[in-house]
DNA sequence: TAGGCCATCTGGTCCT
DNA sequence: AGGACCAGATGGCCTA
């Protein structure tokens, strides 16, 4: 995996089409009331009208031929409302993955994890914490009664049923700490 | 320039 | 019905 450094990206404010009054692409002024700066640096020109729904193909989009005018005031209206939703959604996912990113020990300090590095890594030291746990409990859980082994016996049944292909020589921490090490020194390097 | 990563838009589907 | 969630599409930015 490349390494990467860039500060958070921001979007050059494109101005590819002026959007008419009225026609409205549907990028219309956004509030951003979110952490991130209102995107005024949205670059798409807005699909806001893309052809009438339905067509096939999954109904993904498909700028009509038609472009912006042909929606309605309401449906334009109803669209704007649905993109600052998801984009505010989106935001709470990333802030989410910021968080992760923060809580999971990794040698690359000065660069920022991608997702998937931090959703790979964040398995893995879940893992290791896991394995270490049960290691140092003896398969009980710390302050807690009752027959240690289940707790180990759930976690190898959870390594087979998910498909982990972890024996029970992984779920010594030693295994798992050595193949977290090795991640987050294989992102560091970059391969 | 190619490839990776990402933000955003968008329509379909699920859920309340 | 409306919002949340999902995933395809698109295009910008960055690095090798």
């Amino acid at each position: 995996m490349k390494t990467k450094n860039r500060p958070p990206r921001r979007r050059a404010p494109v101005q590819d089409t002026e959007p008419t009054p009225g026609e409205g692409t549907l990028d219309g002024p956004l509030p951003s009331p979110g952490p991130e700066p209102a995107k005024s640096l949205r670059s798409r020109p807005a699909r806001a009208a893309a052809g009438p729904r339905g067509g096939g193909d999954g109904g993904r989009r498909r700028p009509g031929p038609s472009g912006p005018g042909g929606r309605r005031d309401s449906s334009i209206q109803r669209r704007l409302e649905s993109n600052e939703r998801e984009r505010q959604r989106m935001h709470k996912l990333n802030n989410a993955f910021q968080a992760l990113r923060e809580v999971i020990p990794h040698v690359r300090a000065d660069k920022k994890l991608s997702k998937i590095e931090t959703l790979t890594l964040a398995k893995n030291y879940i893992k290791s914490l896991t394995a270490t746990i049960l290691t140092m409990s003896s398969g009980r859980l710390p302050g807690l009664e009752g027959p240690g082994p289940k707790l180990y016996q759930h976690y190898q049944q959870q390594q087979q049923a998910t498909g982990g292909a972890l024996g029970a020589i992984e779920a010594q921490p030693q295994g798992h700490l050595q193949r977290y090490s090795t991640q987050i020194h294989s992102f560091r390097e970059g391969t």
